[in-house]
DNA sequence: TCATATTACTTAACATGTTAATGGTTTGGC
DNA sequence: GCCAAACCATTAACATGTTAAGTAATATGA
C-alpha cells in the first residue's frame, strides 16, 4: 500500500455498467426486430440508411451519417452495397464535387413501405409489454442524457 | 380498400425509432470511456470480458457470453486473443469436455485493477452532469424493459 | 496565383456482429 | 453397448465498428 494509495474502492458491480445496461435493452429490442430484417434481406443499418433517406429528397453523406449514427467509412461500404442493389443513388454535387448526393430509388421505397407495417406492429407489441407511458418517458431520459453527456463533453 | 388495405398509416417518426435512441444514448456514454480504453490498447468488449471474470473463478464460455451479452462466436475470437495476450487462460472442463473453462490471470487482474479507477472518474462524471437519481431510475426502467420483452417473447 | 491547409469522402486494416456450418462430446432410447 | 439426437465450442463467411491513412476538391492567405 503506498504512492498513489487512496482506500482502493471497490471494483464496481459489473451489473452496473451503463454501456451494458444500454446494450442489453437495445438486444431485447432488436430481437423484436430482426425476424422481419432478415425476411426482408436487409440488415438493420441498411435499414436505417433507407428510413433516413424516405421522405427526404437528396441527402450529403456526412448529414445521412449522423442521422443514421453510423461512422462514414461505415456508411461508405452500406452506400455501395445500398446502390448495387439499386435501393438508392449518389451522385456528386454539382456546387461542390466532394460531397455526394444520396436519394432513396423507387425500389427503395417500396421495401421500405413493405416492411413498415410489420415493424409498426411490433412498436404496438411493444408498448403493450411496457407501457406507452414508459417508452415515451424512456425516449425523453434517453434524449436528455445525450444532451447532458454532449453539452459537458469537455 | 380491400384485402389488407387498412388507411396506411403515415411512416413513423424517424426520431421514434427505439433502437436508434438506445444506440445513440449508449454512443454518448461510450464516448467517455473510448479515451482510457485506447490508452491500455484494449476494445471494449475485451474489457467486458475481463470485468465478468474479475472475482468469478473460472467461467463456462457460454455463461460468459451471457454475463458480457456477446455471441459465442465473437467471444471465441476475444478468448483467443485474450488468451495469447496472456490476460486470460482457458481449459477443457474435467467433467464434460465439450465446455471451456476460463479464468482472468494476474496480468488481467493487475490491468483491470488500473484502469478501473479512470472509469469510475467518468461514471462520477456522467452522475454530475445528469443526476444520480436519474441514472439509478435508468437503471430501472432498462431492466424493466428487458424483463417485460423476454416475459412476452412469443 | 500559388502553396498550404481544410474539407468530404473513400480505402485500408483489424476487431466484432451475425448467421450458418463443422467437429468433437455427451445423452437417451433401444 | 450402439446409434441417433442434442449439445458446446469453434470456424467460416460476410457485414459493420473503429481508427488511421489516402485522395481529390475546395477554401485560405500571402
Amino acid at each position: 500500500m503506498s504512492e498513489g494509495n487512496r482506500p482502493e474502492a471497490p471494483m464496481r458491480d459489473f451489473s452496473r455498467s451503463l454501456p451494458m445496461a444500454l446494450l442489453k435493452a437495445r438486444e431485447a429490442v432488436m430481437d423484436r426486430f430482426r425476424p422481419s430484417l432478415r425476411e426482408f434481406g436487409i440488415t438493420e443499418q441498411q435499414w436505417r440508411v433507407l428510413r433516413a433517406l424516405y421522405g427526404r429528397g437528396e441527402v450529403e453523406t456526412g448529414a445521412l451519417a449522423g442521422l443514421c449514427c453510423l461512422l462514414t467509412p461505415s456508411l461508405s461500404r452500406i452506400l455501395k452495397h445500398l446502390e448495387a442493389t439499386g435501393l438508392v443513388s449518389r451522385r456528386p454535387a454539382p456546387s461542390d464535387q466532394r460531397r455526394t448526393l444520396v436519394t432513396i430509388s423507387t425500389a427503395g421505397r417500396a421495401l421500405l413501405e413493405r416492411r413498415a407495417p410489420l415493424s409498426e406492429a411490433q412498436y404496438r407489441a411493444i408498448e403493450e409489454a411496457f407501457g406507452k407511458e414508459r417508452i415515451d418517458a424512456l425516449y425523453s431520459t434517453l434524449g436528455d442524457l445525450v444532451e447532458a453527456l454532449e453539452k459537458t463533453n469537455s
